[in-house]
DNA sequence: TTTTAGCACTCATTCTCCCTGAGTGCTAAT
DNA sequence: ATTAGCACTCAGGGAGAATGAGTGCTAAAA
């Protein structure tokens, strides 16, 4: 957007109060800006430009003004300075890094519920984007004549065990038969490979324990079936309702049920190339975003899965300030899973 | 609380038109329920006895009658009818059993989804009640040269794994060694019975692969301590809006932000030896429930450990419906952890 | 040519006042 | 003991009127 030096300082100052305000600025206020040595009436006729460019609306006629969505963009794209997080909130974060969890899915859902926290503005977190997994690897350890325990580990090194206690009892000998059999029959298939014919070939081969190579495989599957399947996991709806744009229910009741539908990844926007993407209002797909922003951002998890944490509020968000927590926040989490996986008690690591 | 037949029929006519309309109801509108022919002058009459008993309020003056929480009480102690189920309610219900999940806490977080869904109130969920746990049984699986699987199972048969990578390798038989060490010397201990100065001498014997001990028995520690410590799920909380009396922001919000507050069990109530309690208004011990009723069941989780879910909405609640719905699903799930524990994924079974 | 002071005008918001109607309590009659 | 009738109360809603923030435009100044 070509604008000149002085119609940017006025549109990065009016975007700017409003964020604080959420009141339409007046031409008043603006000209009381340091460094800006002109008048209310010259701001008036810069404002009238800038509206007429599609960068700022007016409430009604006798009303300030406030940005469009396409003023947040130019102010996202070329107006907006970087916000350098204090000392305070980079430790603040590091703290929230310190996240205590054990599966995959139990941490991002805290990564989401501690960046609501952060930005005091509703939160969404999902994987995306894995390739097909398959099991490499079946153990089976006896733990008394009528038990044993599964465990089996994936190609991406995800490791998933079940207790399975029997109606009759098994030997030793038994069990490292089917353990054997399962290694050479049921590794390194996706789950639309394991095929009911391929089933019932095994159950013959496992000759007295066939019933066991059904209850095994099925877990299996469902382990697969579990790494394959997204959710969405959503935090801090409620502090929606801190925010002036929400203190009306006609607003915030149809996002909030938004928010909290049961998880269907899909969604909810995922950045495409950049790690970072801010959507203003209208540029939101889904309908019931199509009045909010929403700033995402990605990090890696490995194995060809990547993290997605993004907030959602009203377009008068403060940008500055929310991507850089956002994205300070996401190369943390990063960098925690780069350096040896997720911490104790987890069950996968690099 | 001694009523006459009437005043009974009466104060159950206007808890249940109260609780269908959500508006004071007035002399005419009782006057005119079926079985009771007597004329409105009558009814007001009998109105202002009940108002005496502290059963009733008016919210000013020229307005019809409300409920207050006393009346609740006695409405739902003694006039309150079962409701009964019909055919289309079990059956969502009884499809609402059919649980995808995998861990404990998984599940509990999805019973609170669907009674929410179920009830259009927000629910909590959470589990109480776990003795001391402690580790059975160590496995140490060879995966590869420099790396291996920790596998350990809990008094309570939880089963919980972990990859490790090593940054130097190991053998076969260094493994073993570590695994009968584990095995006699970490096994029946809870959380507070492993010492630093077990682990020292631990480590002491464990010669070569004096690290991986502390790795092990760490990750163990996780485990423990993660089945020791409870949270609480809160789900449905935008369903508050649909109500009338949350209507307005003043209402909602601090209920919501309360509901949403980060996982801290204690602050909802749990039945003491009823599996159902029914709580209304002021009987809430926290403050933000003081004028919202909770209604809450509890079901037999296994191992000494009981599930607890409970809604949460106005005082004007459906507690008929709602009690049966809720008390309906608590079985379910206790049928459902005493036959075989949890379904398909599930690191635990009876 | 650009900027500014001044002024008339617009319009959301707030308030005040008044009306309406649902519902009550009381009294006198049944 | 019940009921019909009546005077009374009061929340809710709508119509103006007052307020004031902010604008656009014009004519003068820089």
């Amino acid at each position: 957007m070509d604008l000149t030096e002085r119609k940017k300082k006025i549109l990065r100052a009016i975007i700017e109060n409003y964020i604080q305000t959420a009141e339409p600025v007046g031409s008043k206020v603006i000209a009381a800006t340091p460094g800006l040595n002109v008048s209310s009436a010259t701001i008036r006729n810069e404002m009238a430009d800038l509206e007429a460019l599609g960068l700022l609306e007016q409430p009604h006629t006798s009303a300030g003004r406030i940005p469009s969505p396409g003023g947040y963009r130019v102010y996202v794209n070329e107006l907006m300075e970087d916000y350098r997080l204090s000392v305070q909130e980079t430790r603040k974060l590091n703290e929230a890094l310190h996240l205590k969890m054990r599966e995959l899915d139990q941490v991002i859902d805290q990564a989401g519920r501690v960046i609501s926290q952060l930005t005091q503005y509703p939160a969404f977190a999902l994987a995306a984007g894995t390739s097909r997994v398959t099991i490499q690897r079946f153990d089976l350890l006896m733990v008394s004549s009528d038990s044993f325990i599964i465990v089996v580990m994936t190609d991406t090194n995800v490791v998933r065990n079940r207790l399975v206690r029997l109606p009759s009892d098994l030997s030793e000998a038994q069990l490292q038969l089917l353990n054997t059999l399962l290694n050479t029959t049921f590794t390194g298939l996706t789950l639309d490979e394991i095929t009911p014919e391929l089933m019932r070939v095994a159950s013959h081969a496992a000759g007295e324990a066939y019933g066991l190579i059904s209850l095994v495989v099925s877990f299996a599957m469902d382990v697969l079936e579990s790494l394959e399947q997204r959710t969405v996991h959503t935090a801090g709806i409620a502090s929606l309702l801190s925010h002036p744009e929400y203190r009306s229910l006609d607003r915030a009741a149809p996002l909030m049920s938004y928010l909290s539908e049961e998880e269907d990844a899909g969604r909810f926007p995922v950045p495409q190339g950049d790690p970072m993407e801010i959507l203003i209002g209208p540029e939101n797909v889904a309908d019931a975003l199509k009045d909010t922003s929403v700033v995402v951002a990605s990090y890696d998890i490995g194995d060809g899965m990547r993290g997605v944490i993004g907030v959602v509020g009203p377009t008068r968000m403060d940008y500055a300030k929310i991507t850089a927590r956002l994205s300070y926040f996401a190369a943390g989490l990063s960098r925690l899973f780069e350096q040896g996986g997720l911490p104790p008690g987890d069950d996968r690591e690099k």
